[in-house]
Parts: structure tokens; C-alpha cells; sequence
DNA sequence: CTTTAAACGAGACGGTACGTCGGGTCTTACA
DNA sequence: TGTAAGACCCGACGTACCGTCTCGTTTAAAG
């Protein structure tokens, strides 16, 4: 960390192995996926890896930290989207979602998300996940904003938080059973979704004479 | 003997002890609230309910199916609302359930769901919960159809989807500090979502004459 | 004890039923030879024997009492010998003890004699086993003596010991293999024993012309 | 690998704590004296020798085999006697198996050697306990044919046995009361046996002149 | 015939130990 | 100093039996 341009005074000793954090990461989300929270265990990461106990625990502290970050590490890729069109975003951040959440390392982390809030013990971890969607969900709005669709500044957020929440619901109920659903209903349920959600979140559907505030 | 339909012949032996299910249950959430799901512990609970060993296991199979049931007993209260009218209906109906994830034994029903999906072990979980929610809000809107307030058959699926989302995420950003937030918050918040979303869920959008107030 | 001239006075209530005891001693004794000490269960002893486990436990205290009994009431036959010659009696006697304590249920009641010396608890086991052996020496000594064979009266009972004793420890080398050693060979292991004794037992260390051989 | 004659070739990993063995085995030893065999427990062991349970059963299969060995274990000490005279040899040696047998230590070794013997669990159980007695008493024979003392090799082992057989039935009738019979009388029962027996060891039956009274 | 009273089968009860397994720490020998 | 190996202490797991207890039923004698 701010190691210099020039190799970072190479401390004294054998180096840590390059690979072993990676191998590690991937034989603990094997795991995880195969055997559940419950079969996940160190030894068996550790033995999976090839590595011993020691070189796991020298880089995490213990059982569940390894866990979030094995799952948090293989889902980063909350792809950007841009089709020119605010509708066609959001749906197309919506199916991703739900995309997402229908597989089993997607759905991991929103298991780890709720277990994170429970434990009170990693609250990096909502947040992280939830900017990464915030984020998404902003540069699209923002684009469109530029392109002069007329966004409501007010509505918004509480639109987002509504389409992720049907979407969150959606994935709970149908199980991650990827195969309960294909690509395209997926998309129909998006559309509909999206559709039905878009006035609020546009200037003048003039919602503002209803609000009885 | 020759007892007719009702009292299914008693089967032999000592009975079961009448309050044992109960104690467990009761020592079960306790143990979870005070010591969380790691230290949840079948010895804890057996000897905080002053129970045996053998009693617990001869109800229950395992560590987990025993967790599972005694947050399931304590969260089932949803209790119903009626304002009179739909948009106070929903949103009692919202900030009950905004309240009740905000407590640890309601909270841990959302956790419990998400990992019953996930070990696909115990769907009728799911199932259960979700059911006594759509029910709830079932109730609220066929009273108000029949007050002739103009539901749209069409979205009102959705928009319940729309607004338990939004809860739902809403409640895991709070986190379960119950102390974050106060019974006005939780009621202006509702507002706002409730008072965004009820266009939606009325005929045709033509809401305003049927706002109620 | 003391009841009147008939029938002790019968107490009320449903009498005991008849053939439970010999059932469950049965019962036992095969539990125990099948599986062992450690697998002898009450639990199994009573579902062999098609009995509750109140029904053994009206009759007996506990288990080991039960499994001391069992095993007692197998090892009772110690049958007499008369050949009407004391060496062939004491090399009956012998061959017979042996054959005895090669069997299961022989050795058993070793273990058992062993065991209860040790755990205190049955002082009259032991004493049971050894009057039993004791006696039917006792009769082959006091017959031969009675014929007019000179027994050494001083010698006599430390003679019996070194007999006894000595087929005891060739029972614990031999092991139980009861196909270790046929009827033949258990014959002349006691023949030889009781040649070489024989000359002990008889008055005044005068033993040749006394030897039958 | 490659290493010389000693040292084997040390494995990897942390070294199996040195002194654990013999704290296990004291610990073992004592909860069996103080609590009999059905009070010996694995759970009670560890607490009592400071060692968690893994780490005896890291070296001990399980309770029985653990019994066996700290029993073993402190019944090693048959001392040779040597005091110059076969007759006093054979007292002196039987004196201290007697006073072996009435020490609890020595009469749980002979329990272990009838129960192994019935379980054909540990079949080297007797035979250890067999060689030791059996190289004992060789020893002193040994020395006393060196010594011109007309040793009879035809009896001798039927005498040794009727000796030890003669011993262990003592023992049994004694029980383990240690104070139920004190040196004095220990050493007159085992020199009446000998004067019995040590004509029978001595060549071709002309004992008289032999024997020292 | 009804009552009383014990024995019976079934099996739940509070305990306790089993043998296994995993967590997180520690201790070696190498690299 | 990092690493692989693996032993360490701890304590929970789920199982099995102990000896006790409660049931409802059965059996026989007494009233």
C-alpha cells in the first residue's frame, strides 16, 4: 500500500505465495456453492485450495469474513448498461437484477447482504452492495437527464427503491431455481414492471396535485 | 373405543408433555435474540427450557429446522388493518411491516426466508410468509373495492410487489436499529411511498377523484 | 415366608404374568452372548423378549443385576460325577469345569465372578460360583474317603485349588475358542493334571502305590 | 527420507504434545480406581490430565482400548525375585502376585485379561500378561537347574500353572479387601502351596530329601 | 357386576456419555 | 517471515441408553 513506483522494499522472509488469496477465494465459493453455509468450512476451503489452514487465516480472520469475501469477490459485475433510452435502461438494469439474483452466487450475496445487516458485523457490506446498485441505477438517470427526459429529482429515489424491491421480491419468489424462468419472460416481467413505474419518475405525470402534502 | 370422528385414538405410551413444545420454542427465540445464530444451541435451549436433550430431538429433526420453527411462531402476528380508508390502509400495512422488520424476531424471519430459499430446504417457508403478507393485503384491497374505490385488477398485484420491495430494502438499509428510527419516521416514510404508488393502483390513472381525501 | 399351610396369601391386584421372567432371562442371556457386555441394552432385552421395560424393571434394579442373573441362571448345571474311582472323578470333575468355562456361557460366569469381585457389589456371586464348585469336590472327596481311599485331609483343599485353579488359567489361555481344543485333548490335559496332584491328596506322601497306574 | 538408522524421519506438522500419554494414562488410571469402570469416561479423563477430548482420541480409538492400556500401563512391575533357593524363589513369587492381584491395580489387570479374552478384542492382552507371569517364573527355574537344584522339565509348567492358578483363586475368594489379609498370612498361604507343589517339580519323584522341612 | 389394585405395553422424560467434527490457535520444519 | 502440515483445547453435534414417569389397558380378587 503506497508502496512506491520501484518494488516496495521486499520485506525480509519467504513472500506470501501470488496465488494463494485467489485459489482460496475460488475453492471457498466452490464450496459455498456445493455444500451451503453450513458444509462451508475452513479445512475443507483450505484442503480444496491446496494451502494450508495458516494461509488462510493469515489473510482473513475467521470463517464468515472469508465467506462474504468469497462471494462479494465473484460478484462485482454489475454491468453498466446504455441504450439511448430511459425506459430501455431500466429495464434492461431491472433484468439484469433479477438475472443476477436468479443465480446462485447472486443470490448469495443477497443472502450475505441480510446475514451482513443481522450480524451487525460487516455493514461495509450492504453498503457496498447497495452503491453498486445506487451507482447503476444513477448513471441512468443522469444520461437521461442529459438527454433531456424530464426525470423527477423527487420521486426518484423512492421509484429505484420500489423497482428493486419488486425485483428482490420477484427473485424470492421464484427461488433460484434458474430454470423457473427464461430470458424472456424475465424481459416481459422487466417490461411491465418498468412501464408501469416510469410516470412517477417523469416531470408532470403532474403527480404533485395528488400528493396530499 | 368406537369414539366416532373426533379424538383420534390416543396412541399408547406416556404422552408428550403438553407445554414442552412451547417452552422450546419460547427458549429457542430467546437464545437466538441474546446470542445470535451461531450460538444458537440445541444444549442452550434444551437446558434454558429445562427440557432434555431427547425432548427437543424427538420434535424436532435438527439444529436448523428448530430455528426456523420457533422464529416462524413468534413472527406470525401481521395484523390486519382497517382505516377505512385504502390509502390508510396501506399505510398501516406498510409501516406494520416496516416495524416488524425492524425488530430482531421479524427480521430474522426475512433472514430465515432468504436462507430457506437458499437451501431450498424448506419452501413452504417461503411460501408461508409471503402467503400471510398477500393475504394481508388482499383484505385491504377488496374492502375497498367494495367501498367502491376504483382498483385496478390489473396492477395491484405489482404495485403490492412495489411497495413490500421498497420496505423490504428499506428495512435492510436501516439495518435493526430499532433506535434509528422512530414510529413518525417510519409513518412519513409509508406516506410518501403509499401516497406515490396509490395512482398507480387505481383505474385508468385517472387518480384524482379518487383520492380520498 | 411364614404364609400359613396354603398358598401365600395372594396379593391383590393382576398377578404377574407367569413366563415373563423366564422370557426375559432368555432374553438376556442371548443379547448378551450376541453383543456383548457394552451391547447389552435393557431397551434390547426387553424388545427381544416382547416385554415393556417396566415389566424387567418390577423384577430387577438395574441392569447389571439383570445381566449377573441371566447369566447365573444359565451356569446353574455343574452335574455331579461318580466313576466310583477318585482320580477318574477328579479328572471328570476337571474335564466337565473345563468344557464349562470354554463355552460362552461359562466363561460368562468367570467374567461375572471377576466383575463382581470387583465392583463389590455381588459378594454372593462369587460365593455362589465357588460353593458350587466347592461342593461337587466336596462329595467326590468325601465318597473317595468313604470307599477307603486315604485322603490327606490336610492337603485336600489346596489340592482342589491347584486343580481348579490350573484349569482356570488354561480355560483364560485357551481363550473361548471352543474349536481350539477337542473333548480328547481337554481329557488328557486333565488326565495329566490330576496324575501328577493325585499323589497330594492321598495320606502321608506314600502316593505310588496308590496311583492307579 | 534418506536419513540414517535413527530417528525416523520426523513427520510434518506440529508435534504430538510429549507428555499428553502419560497424562492421559494418569488420568485414566485414577478416574478408573476412584469411579469403577461403568464411572470411566472419556470426557471425565481429558478434564482430569488438562487435554482436550481430540487429543485423546487422537491417540486412543476409543473407552475401552483407553481402559485397557492405562490399566496395562500401571501393571508392568512384576519384579524378578532372586533370593538363592528355588522353594524361597517360588514363595517370594507368589507372594507378589498375590499382593498384586489384592491391589486394585493388579486385580483390574486380571478383570481386563478375562474381558479381553471374552471380547477377542485384544487377544494380546492375555498374551502379554501370560509371558510376563510365565518369563518370571522361567527366570527363577532357570537359575535353579544352574544352580544343580533337580528341576523335573516334565512337570514344570503343570506346576507353575497350578501355582498361579492356585494364586488367582485366592485372590478371587479374597476380593480386592487389601486389609482382609496382611503380609504375614500372605506369605504363610504361599509357602504352604509351595511345600505342597515343590515335589512335584523336583526329579523323578523322590522329593523327601529335597524338601527343606 | 362393580370396584380396587396391581401388572402390563408403550413410550416420553431429564440426564449423560458417546465418538465425530469444526473453529481458531499454536508449533514444528522447510522454503 | 511465509507456508504446509497437523496437533492442540474447546465445545456442539446427533445418537443411544439409563432408570423414571406416565398413560390407557388388562387381569383377577374382593366387595
Amino acid at each position: 500500500m503506497g508502496d512506491g513506483v520501484t518494488a516496495a522494499r521486499r520485506s525480509p522472509g519467504r513472500p506470501r505465495r501470488a496465488d494463494a488469496e485467489q485459489r482460496i477465494l475460488d475453492a471457498a465459493i466452490d464450496e459455498y456453492l456445493e455444500r451451503g453455509a453450513t458444509g462451508f468450512t475452513i479445512d475443507g476451503v483450505a484442503r480444496r485450495a491446496g494451502v494450508g489452514k495458516s494461509t488462510v487465516y493469515l489473510r482473513w480472520p475467521d470463517r464468515d469474513t472469508l465467506l462474504v469475501d468469497s462471494v462479494l469477490a465473484r460478484s462485482r459485475a454489475i454491468e453498466d448498461v446504455d441504450t439511448g433510452s430511459l425506459r430501455d435502461d431500466l429495464i434492461a438494469l431491472s433484468a439484469n437484477m433479477l438475472r443476477f439474483l436468479l443465480d446462485p452466487v447472486g443470490f448469495a450475496t443477497l443472502r450475505l447482504t441480510v446475514e451482513a445487516v443481522a450480524s451487525r458485523a460487516a455493514p461495509q457490506v450492504t453498503a457496498d452492495v447497495a452503491d453498486r446498485h445506487r451507482r447503476a441505477a444513477g448513471l441512468v438517470l443522469t444520461r437521461a437527464a442529459e438527454r433531456g427526459e424530464l426525470v423527477n429529482p423527487v420521486t426518484q429515489a423512492r421509484v429505484i427503491e420500489c423497482l428493486y424491491g419488486a425485483i428482490t421480491l420477484k427473485a424470492l419468489a421464484l427461488g433460484l431455481e434458474a430454470d423457473a424462468i427464461n430470458d424472456v419472460e424475465i424481459a416481459a416481467a422487466c417490461t411491465e414492471l418498468v412501464d408501469m413505474l416510469l410516470p412517477l419518475l417523469l416531470e408532470h405525470g403532474r403527480p404533485a396535485q395528488d400528493s396530499t402534502r
